[in-house]
DNA sequence: CCGGGGTATCTCGATATCAAGACAGGTAGG
DNA sequence: CCTACCTGTCTTGATATCGAGATACCCCGG
């Protein structure tokens, strides 16, 4: 079977026939599954009223661990967002009363954003629908496969988490 | 070596015991090595003044070979954005003289997007240098691991690309 | 105790994107 | 040929994001 990234190397081997463009076998696909994850997970967050950056932040909040609160600082690093877009979202997510906003007792500076007991069950309920649909798009992958995918997908990415931060 | 990733599943784990997160370990990773990947791909186009989105459009022309021209409707194809994106996107590459407009003599509704002297060099130039800059994030997998991990991408991408379309 | 640099969060202005709809032109059936 | 539907492109209004800067607070060295 092909996929669109075989058709768009061929046209590359034609186009540029000079440059070897092995590299897009593996990097157009990751960029391209990631689109297309992205779509599948929005089409489950619709089921239970969230946008996925909703999911994003209460994910984080939910690994945590009781009772489920981080500072905006950690949460805009945990979801790789600018801290103008993490102070926009705490605000939609708190109208939404699905966090809360607490001040820090220990620095006046700063704030921890606590999950609702309906923001940890909405969540939670997501979050095991997600994992039910990602099953389904690993379901041609035997269990071999799967590890020996995520063990070369760990190889390219400890650079950059190891490099950063 | 350890990973973000890893560190988000045993997180889970500890969490979630009664979840099964395995498919996290693949496709966590496909998304976050996306974002990287598309971090390192804006750091190369400033070299050559270019956005992300300036890209996408250029090398669909380029792809589509001599005279280099696709009409509005199989570029937004091509780069999965709407009609409105793809309208506000042309308008901003002819403006900075990297393609033309061109009336479709056989449908009269139709335009034809074609890329400007100018618009091939600089696209030839960036991604001679994005290949190379990818060459080296593959730099530790070896032959053989780059060829099996294209195939398992493909497995799961080849679901997708025939569904649509 | 005080001053300077660093940190945490929020505010503001600019912008790229999307969704929905407008509109001109194409196309097939009666 | 003309009606009704479809297609291709552009317009419009709303919105999430970013980057830069403002503000309040922390903490270390003198």
């Amino acid at each position: 079977m092909e996929d669109e990234v075989d058709r768009l190397v061929e046209a590359w081997r034609t186009e540029r026939p000079d440059l070897d463009v092995r590299p897009l076998q593996v990097l157009s696909r990751v960029s391209r599954l990631a689109r297309h994850l992205d779509r599948a997970r929005r089409a489950v967050f619709v089921a239970h009223d969230l946008e996925s950056w909703e999911f994003d932040v209460l994910t984080a909040l939910r690994r945590a661990g009781s009772p489920y609160q981080l500072s905006p600082g950690r949460l805009l690093r945990a979801t790789l967002v600018t801290s103008g877009t993490m102070t926009n979202r705490i605000d939609r997510l708190a109208a939404a009363g699905l966090v809360e906003r607490h001040p820090d007792p220990q620095d006046k500076r700063g704030v921890q954003v606590r999950l609702t007991e309906a923001g940890l069950t909405r969540v939670d309920a997501a979050f095991a629908d997600l994992l039910a649909r990602e099953e389904t798009i690993l379901a041609g992958l035997s269990p071999a496969q799967h590890e020996a995918l995520a063990g070369l997908l760990r190889t390219l990415l400890v650079p950059f988490d190891t490099a950063r931060d």
